[in-house]
DNA sequence: GGCAACTGACCGTCCGGACGGTTAGTGTAT
DNA sequence: ATACACTAACCGTCCGGACGGTCAGTTGCC
């Protein structure tokens, strides 16, 4: 059953998933997607509570998409190392063939991250989270990865990937694929549970850092003073 | 010389600068700031062409501050191993310490970014990538580091750092320090020279991943359809 | 006739920016 | 010292325009 008439609702979400990962958020108005798509301003809050509820959606539909792909491929590895490089693989792939959604969801990760509409997607967030962690948990336990906090090694990887929202070209030097390779080596050769590991000497270079950045936050201060 | 009556333009971009951490550019009116110092608004645009030169003021001074630093601790350390892990420090240290601009800076990284206003924060970006591509490039050069990709590696640092305006709490489980600590670890160990590197298996992992995508690429066309 | 898709006119609100006018320090000539 | 010119900081008001959202009504399929 469903439509009577075909309806476009599926045409306005992913015109505005273009929109928004073009210019962000509320550089989109309600406006310029109907106008976009030659339809009135009201045919798409007919469709769609508000604009916010757009978005909800967008992240929802992006989140459950990774979701749906993840546990379908990692039911096809048992080895954590090929599970962890399946997650960055699907990340960096998604940044080339799932484009629009996932620069939009990345730019926009914060918005109304807090509100109540979104708690499915944040659900889902966690889901995809716990996911990682348990990957990396289970390759410290099985001796292949060194002893690295997973949550924290998730975050890493998190990050590598989806700021790659702010440079990634698909038509650039680098494709998806090879970036996920690059990505895939450091990380698990960093991870991975090797003797000695390089001897690195944190504190020294800390402090060093700090020094600098206190030299020159005195600088703000001093600027306009003087004379 | 210098100041006649004590201006109030620092409080404005600190005000500002800190607003935009918190909600993000948008979502920061001219007004808002104006109320929460007292002042009118007409002031604000006395000492700032427009609010968009606040955003670019903004970003010129984080770079600025950031490469100041950048040049001084660097000059302490010769090892592109040592210089890595500084530029590591630095930004992690940076969301600690000069945490609204870092935010705020990174949240709207790619605002105006194409704009003519803003072609001195596009040099000294440029100037900043190049210093720490350049490191990794010696590190490399001189047997340190494996034969990676410089730039590429440069942007996942970035990545992995960058990213972390997005679930950094200076008052969480993690401090800066432990953050850097550990990122450092798996990035230095990831790219060092190492003898054999672990062994991947890229392209029947890509594979996968693609195809669960296809497959649930799917799902979004049917759902609406069927019956 | 019922129901969903869709329209287009309309609201109230807020935004960035412009502008003319006021105040308070500073240098200078007397 | 004191009067004057100058400058920068600051204020308050106004405006055109865009925004998200509402709603009564129309169309076309079952």
């Amino acid at each position: 059953m469903a439509t009577v008439r075909k309806s476009r609702r599926g045409e306005i979400l992913q015109c505005f998933t273009e929109m928004v990962a073009e210019r962000g958020y509320d550089e989109v108005s309600v406006r310029d997607v109907a106008e976009a798509l030659g339809i009135s301003k009201g045919t798409i809050l007919h469709h769609f509570r508000s604009k916010e509820s757009l978005l909800e959606e967008l992240h929802g539909d992006y989140m459950r998409r990774r979701l749906a792909e993840a546990h379908e491929f990692l039911a096809g590895f048992e080895d954590p190392v090929d599970q962890l490089q399946l997650i960055v693989y699907q990340l960096m792939i998604s940044q080339r063939d799932d484009r629009a959604a996932t620069v939009a969801f990345a730019r926009e990760i914060v918005r109304f991250a807090g509100e109540d509409s979104m708690s499915d997607v944040r659900a889902m967030r966690a889901e995809y989270s716990a996911l990682v962690t348990e990957i990396i948990r289970r390759g410290t336990e099985q001796g292949s990865f060194a002893d690295v906090d997973p949550s924290l090694t998730a975050l890493q990887l998190f990050g590598m990937c989806n700021w790659s929202w702010t440079w990634f070209e698909p038509a650039g030097a680098w494709s998806a694929g090879q970036i996920a390779d690059e990505f895939c080596r450091t990380l698990i050769d960093g991870i991975s549970r090797q003797a000695p590991p390089t001897e690195l000497r944190g504190e020294v270079l800390a402090q060093a850092v700090v020094d600098a950045m206190k030299a020159h936050a005195a600088d703000e201060l001093s600027a306009p003073a003087g004379g």
